[in-house]
DNA sequence: TACCAGGAGAGCG
DNA sequence: CGCTCTCATGGT
């Protein structure tokens, strides 16, 4: 049994975290110094990656760092999920182009409740309504000398205690009344977020979409990433400008369709093909990527 | 200025 | 069923 320690040296190898923490999975990790700081659960963490390791750092002594294995995901072979990618010129760009990304394990409440917010916003608005709703409701945790302070996600519990104007303030406009209200269902136990991931696919999927605000993608977004379902697909603007651009060129395709197509032609990981294309299209936005 | 953003839900024919 | 409109807010 290793001693406890406030930081830990993971070897590691094809792990782009900088993607990884930028690609619209999660909203809450700042790039500092040379690192990363964010929150897991109720622990202030940084993250250091090298080419070959990642560091991590706690506030605290940790003798057992399972959390953040399973949060980063450090025992996934990525080279095995990649070869059950389709072998397809968009895929082999979308590789090219993403090297190293991955998907993390994230809390299943604070991924539904950042994706009820994510909802026609651009990814740093939704960092900035999910950083005003953890300092003001979340709860404060302990940082290491010399360090901002910072908050926990906050419970269900505490914003169902939580009025929709003051969420309002928090500049989430009209996800409040649904963030508000699936709040309540959780905490006043008539939904079962545990629950949800002990079902099938199908079955979790329907029993998410009865919660105010989440649809068919929003559903999607808890299920890969939080339930672990690599299968499922979200597919928001920029996944269906891309299955529209790179599969179906000046055709006519409705959404039902491309959610059949991305089920039988992606694979058994379909959902992390789908990271892979969601982060090539916005690098091709910002032009970080070399089209030919 | 006009348009768009990791959508969902309601109303319409 | 398939389409359209609305819902806040901030960025380009």
């Amino acid at each position: 049994m290793m001693a406890a320690a406030r930081t830990r040296m993971f070897p590691m190898r094809d792990y782009d975290l900088a993607a990884t923490l930028t690609s619209g999975q999660v909203f809450r990790w700042q790039r500092h110094e040379s690192g990363w700081i964010g929150v897991i659960g109720k622990r202030w963490v940084r993250l250091q990656a090298d080419p070959s390791s990642i560091v991590a750092e706690t506030a605290e002594p940790v003798a057992d760092w399972g959390w953040l294995a399973d949060y980063l995901q450090l025992e996934l072979d990525l080279k095995t999920v990649l070869r059950t990618f389709p072998d397809d010129e968009p895929m082999r760009a979308a590789l090219t182009a993403c090297r190293g990304l991955r998907l993390l394990r994230q809390d299943p409440w604070e991924c539904l409740a950042s994706f009820i917010l994510s909802s026609t916003k651009q990814i740093p608005q939704i960092r900035q309504i999910v950083s005003l709703l953890c300092e003001r409701y979340g709860e404060a945790l302990a940082v290491p000398e010399g360090r901002a302070p910072t908050c926990a996600f906050p419970a269900a519990a505490r914003l169902a205690q939580a009025s929709e104007g003051e969420l309002r303030a928090c500049k989430m406009g009209f996800r409040a009344p649904f963030l508000l209200a699936t709040a309540r269902k959780i905490a006043g136990g008539e939904f079962d977020l545990g629950r949800v991931q002990t079902l099938p696919v199908e079955a979790a999927r329907a029993e998410l979409m009865t919660l105010p605000g989440v649809g068919r993608k929003i559903a999607d977004c808890v299920l890969l990433f939080a339930c672990g379902c690599s299968h499922a697909f979200p597919v928001d603007v920029w996944v269906q400008k891309a299955l529209r651009q790179l599969y179906f060129p000046r055709q006519r395709v409705r959404l039902p369709r491309l959610h059949q197509f991305a089920a039988s032609h992606f694979g058994p990981n379909a959902g992390y093909a789908q990271q892979y294309l969601f982060h090539y299209m916005r690098l091709l936005r910002k032009r970080q990527v070399c089209l030919s």
